[in-house]
DNA sequence: ACTTATTTAAAACACTCGTTTAAATTAAAC
DNA sequence: GTTTAATTTAAACGAGTGTTTTAAATAAGT
């Protein structure tokens, strides 16, 4: 069983799911290897470490959707000069739905493996991704900036790191949070849903206007 | 050394330090214990298990800022019938800075204690807080749903939620933000100042348009 | 077909974790 | 001052962790 390397592929979609749902230190080696019906030692021979695993889970997605958000970005500031904000935020909506096609679930097991990424992370994957996608990053943040330029950019970073930590903990807890609103409001959500509800919501903390006291 | 039962005291207080900077479960008993220069079984034996030890940490702030809180929100509806959100939102502002009094740099640590809560909690600390303050919760929900009665009860579920997101992300990370922002903008900030730009963020979010797709 | 390289397998290693035990110490009660 | 209770201490327990090692099985190269 297992013939050749479907062994990686395997344990990448064990590890991809187990780590979304309960975060990458609580999820240990043996119960991946465990779900993915292959060896314990084969982790350590395909990928080196966890911390590679990790890394690598990862890159799966980063690889196919950063392009894919540097390109539709492309594609928009092509065609006018000024973009509102809520539209560069948007641009990231096809990208993150091509995911599914990649795997089933893909989105949100994305958003969810980012967000503990990043709120886990002791540095280095962090480090990971602004050194392997920086460049797509500040492309991203340059066109947020370019979209309200009468914000200072000390502000602005302030405020894309909130609208970071609205993401990723919504998306940390998207599946409970959906659970609630689909009892407590009659609400049958999917990922794209709360994506669609987000987004206005970011595009108008980072637009807020300033020394309201 | 250690005399009486001060130790419950250094034992907190080595834990809430530590929690805050990485987190409950990368933080284990044997570093608080030697941080606060007390004896391993002594938490167990003064607090039970590690689970309580973490709530009575949590406890320790929330005794104090809930009903604060509660009194500040209580206060502003008797004086004025329509409060706008954002000032709803300001109503927290010194009821956390009054834990700067109650222990050097008590806000940070309640803020990043309650990230860490908020995103590590497999339920039980959720359960803790719901059960044990359930009241003001609600209390100040409701202010916040009468500030912008137009917007729908599911509405404002994610929306609130999304803010949650925005505070706990914002404050478990605050202090690396602090350093970049020094670094990058000369900017001198403390935790008033963060906290002080993220509400005009939240409540333009809460009370963004709606259907601007 | 035989040899070489790759991959899988089982077991052990070395370490950390939260918790418990039982004895020693300190404080309180009378 | 003696007895009783509360606290501190050192040591061990048992379970779980990531990683390494060694040998067996499988696939590839020639």
């Amino acid at each position: 069983m297992a013939s050749r390397s479907d062994t990686k592929t395997r344990i990448l979609d064990a590890a991809e799911k187990l780590f979304a749902e309960r975060g990458f230190s609580e999820t240990s080696l043996r119960l991946i290897t465990s779900k993915a019906e292959v060896n314990l030692a084969s982790v350590n021979y395909h990928f080196g470490s966890k911390k590679e695993l990790i890394r690598a889970v990862l890159a799966r997605y980063l690889d196919v959707f950063m392009p894919l958000a540097t390109d539709e970005l492309k594609q928009l500031k092509a065609e006018k000069q000024h973009i509102p904000l809520e539209q560069v935020f948007s641009v990231l909506v096809n990208p993150l739905l091509e995911l599914n096609k990649l795997r089933p679930d893909g989105t949100t097991l994305f958003l969810q493996l980012l967000g503990r990424g990043y709120i886990e992370s002791q540095g280095h994957l962090r480090w990971f991704i602004t050194t392997h996608y920086g460049e797509h990053l500040s492309f991203f943040v340059d066109a947020v900036s370019e979209s309200v330029p009468e914000i200072p950019k000390a502000d602005m970073f302030w405020r894309l790191h909130f609208t970071l930590g609205t993401i990723v903990f919504t998306m940390a807890s998207a599946d409970a949070l959906m659970e609630i609103a689909a009892a407590d409001f009659n609400e049958q959500n999917d990922i794209e849903a709360v994506i669609r509800k987000v987004i206005p919501y970011m595009a108008a903390g980072v637009n807020a206007p300033q020394l309201t006291a």
